[in-house]
DNA sequence: GTGAAAGCGCTAACAG
DNA sequence: CTGTTAGCGCTTTCAC
């Protein structure tokens, strides 16, 4: 573990100042052509790597932004950071990742954690609390905060999100369409924005195709987990009648119930339809494909990261809201030549 | 965005020195306990927290060890990122996430970013190429490497891998067993330790139970897409003479095959057996589950991140060999009654 | 038990 | 064009 080369040594090698040496490795105009050459030679020659903490705590910049999600095991979220790390990349920024895993505790103390090392912070937030005012902190101390996908109310913020209310009334109109009204909705916890819109879109289209809604069709909390699913199945299954169709707030969820309903050998779609929402990759792979709204992951990040460095820059943006779009598969398509 | 406060700003407000601030916060012995708490209030009303950036520059630690894989949204990489993270949380560390999308380009520029901003690199090495002598610069400046998984010969790391020769031997065994003696293997690219392990299991299987190998049923590179596994399955099927078995060396090839095979109206298992390697969750989602062997990510994340500390610590563990699982599912139970 | 002061490696005035 | 110097915020001797 040998000692590091610093620009001191480089200069010392050359009997330069370790200005010049700065200036001749981050192309400063004012040094000579001749100069800069032999210095960057030496720095090539000593393999040379400046020490980013230094140059961080001189500028003030850390040229860093944190990412908070729950997990990076769903598609949904590992492929929204690839966005934003190709995105901050291109700006020469590191991206530093974190794991909420749902826990608001944990997720409080990342977000403290990170108050002095990034710049700012893009996150999707824990759905395990009602209150996130901790991120707050962050942009009370000039650390810009933008939420996307799961945003919370009361958080100063900019917010990049999926038009949730839309992508339900879409999903729920493809079924309607094939003459189908028994639709029931599994609804996942209504304090976080992404959940309750797409009970708002499901309520609303059903009411604007003048469809009541039986008390018992509306499922909530039942939706971020294939297990929550299962048991959702098995609820219906229990009580006898089942609804025609029914859509999720999740694919998690939606895959749990048809593994149930498979093995209770209900089939799909034929005696229930099933859509879900974020369009996992799994949904094409499933023995039933999976119709599913598709919220453009990728992008979403990429829209993230874009607005991180608008704000970073001083130029503020309030919200984007991007279009779902419907994946017609075989689990909703109960008559087969509807196609839409 | 006001600025932030610092150890001054608190010491200033009491009246005491930054040493004594410094000493209060960091619970150093010689400190009276009537000070210490009076500056640990302080600290709080002014939301103080430590510039970590100042820290590090001043201890020489970073904090952070850097994970590099080819991508984050493959599960296996996921889920073992999982294991470094907990490990390194645990320690009180960050991890910086990577992805090199199997560029070498990409990894080396990684690589040479990294060098100032780590303590410790864990990485996954990309495929594509056979030179990874740049993680030997980190390891020549101090910075402990652990490879995990996908390691490189001629680098200068501790190794976390599992043992996929015995896992290709497992695989086969299973499909010997069975009386299957017609058996492919799509090897990946035979420059990476885990892919040539895997075609050496399968070798020497075959050899041990007196079964010669025709010229045609090795295919090199056919292993880490799907789309790769398309192209094999489209190969073999205007070829004619099916295999009676094929042995992938990874999941998503296994996966291109069967949906180009299904699509051809082959029936697996019945028509051609099938195990793949690593077992993503998708292996028992498809609509034949697919078998295959476990690696363990998690795990292997975890063990990787615990040899990353010993060698922190000054305790270089050499290498360590996970055992590996066949999981047996439908696709390769061409007899099913024959369950191992 | 407390304070003064010297840096960690680098950048950016400010001089020349 | 080049060099000198003052910090960035913190830890850590070394004095008192």
């Amino acid at each position: 573990m040998k000692k590091r080369t610093s620009i001191y040594d480089i200069a010392q090698r050359l009997g330069v100042s370790v200005s010049s040496v700065s200036r001749a490795l981050s192309d400063h105009p004012s040094i000579s052509a001749a100069l800069k050459e032999r210095i960057r030679e030496v720095a090539a020659e000593l393999h040379y790597t400046p020490n980013s903490v230094a140059v961080n705590l001189k500028t003030g910049r850390r040229n860093t932004i944190g990412v908070v999600v729950p997990g990076i095991n769903r598609s949904f979220f590992s492929s929204a950071i690839e966005g934003i790390e190709d995105k901050a990349y291109k700006q020469g920024y590191d991206v530093l990742i974190y794991q909420s895993k749902d826990s608001a505790e944990r997720e409080e103390r990342i977000v403290h954690s990170l108050a002095g090392k990034v710049d700012g912070v893009i996150a999707s937030v824990a759905a395990d609390t009602t209150d996130h005012s901790y991120y707050n902190h962050l942009s009370a101390s000039g650390v810009p905060v933008v939420l996307f996908d799961r945003t919370a109310p009361g958080v100063d913020a900019g917010t990049v999100i999926v038009d949730d209310y839309q992508g339900a009334a879409m999903a729920v109109k493809h079924l309607l369409r094939q003459g189908l009204t028994r639709i029931c909705h599994c609804a996942g916890p209504q304090h976080v924005n992404v959940w309750s819109n797409r009970l708002k879109g499901y309520l609303d289209t059903m009411q604007e195709a003048g469809i009541s809604i039986p008390e018992n069709y509306i499922f909530e909390g039942a939706n971020t987990t294939e297990e929550e699913g299962r048991r959702f199945a098995r609820t219906v299954l229990a009580e006898g009648s089942l609804p025609e169709a029914v859509f999720f707030a999740g694919d998690f969820a939606a895959l749990g119930a048809m593994l149930e309903f498979r093995k209770a050998g209900v089939r799909i779609p034929e005696d229930i339809a099933i859509v879900g929402f974020a369009n996992e990759p799994f949904c094409q792979l499933l023995p039933t494909p999976l119709s599913s709204v598709d919220q453009f992951s990728y992008k979403m990040g990429y829209m993230a990261g874009k607005m991180m460095f608008d704000r970073l820059r001083g130029e503020p943006q309030v919200g984007i809201v991007i279009a779902p779009e419907l994946i017609i598969r075989k689990s909703s398509l109960k008559t087969i030549h509807n196609h839409v």
